[in-house]
DNA sequence: TGACTGATGTTATAAAAGCTAACATCAAAT
DNA sequence: ATTTGATGTTAGCTTTTATAACATCAGTCA
């Protein structure tokens, strides 16, 4: 009982969703995107798709208004923590890097897979 | 990092959504809700809502008619399934009274509750 | 104080997505 | 040869979402 999970970042909620998963409305959103605060995907028709990090962003915006934070200081929290995630992602590829030198030059076994269940990629 | 979850029975995705989710047509979903096999709420539109609840059931249905299963047969396996639900939620029920009155005749400090952290009520 | 700005409301108009209902198809069962 | 079960297709209508423009209103600041 209770496995399969959505993933996270997948954009599947239409705004009127998210509405009522934030209590903002729709102007409030839209707005939001306009200031590069969130990043919802389109759908074909140009409909916006929000995915689960988008809700909890637009809670989180939510919240830094109440406290009365400016929205340009909102982007720069989210830019600021984006670029620490970004250094992080380079360093610790970098780490992998060198392990993956290290194994190599040692037992030579790099490339090996094990076989991905196909329920795990549904959603 | 990774902490909120949506409920799984929160019914939040259009019919479009669950038709990418599940690769099945929208005439497919609906028929499928005429023969009750699944049971997507309404907006105040009219509009199917559905939960990740349902989209798991529609991908079983979907392996069900790949092995041939006919839909009566489907619904019955859900009735059966529900059917035993319903037995174990009373008989759960009755244990619980059971020990309630033990505790009650023993110490007396039933009515006790803890508190509720507003975040878990989002989603 | 008066103009400006930031955040949101409101309204109009258009397009996308969804709804029901009816008729069509087609394979499998009877 | 019919009937049945599952799905496709189409038409007409409703709901939801989109953009854009104008309105409001509190707070800031010269």
């Amino acid at each position: 009982m209770a496995e399969k999970q959505l993933r996270r970042n997948l954009a599947v909620l239409p705004i009127g969703t998210v509405m009522k998963l934030t209590g903002q409305t729709a102007r409030q959103i839209r707005y939001y995107e306009t200031q590069a605060l969130v990043f919802p995907e389109r759908t074909i028709g140009h409909q916006r798709m929000f995915s689960l990090n988008d809700v909890d962003r637009l809670l989180e915006i939510k919240d830094y208004l109440a406290e009365g934070t400016t929205m340009v200081q909102i982007r720069q929290i989210y830019q600021k923590k984006a670029d620490r995630q970004r250094d992080k992602q380079l360093s610790d590829e970098k780490a992998r890097r060198l392990l993956a030198n290290e194994l190599l030059s040692v037992g030579g076994l790099v490339g090996q897979r094990s076989t991905i269940s196909q329920s795990s990629k549904l959603y």
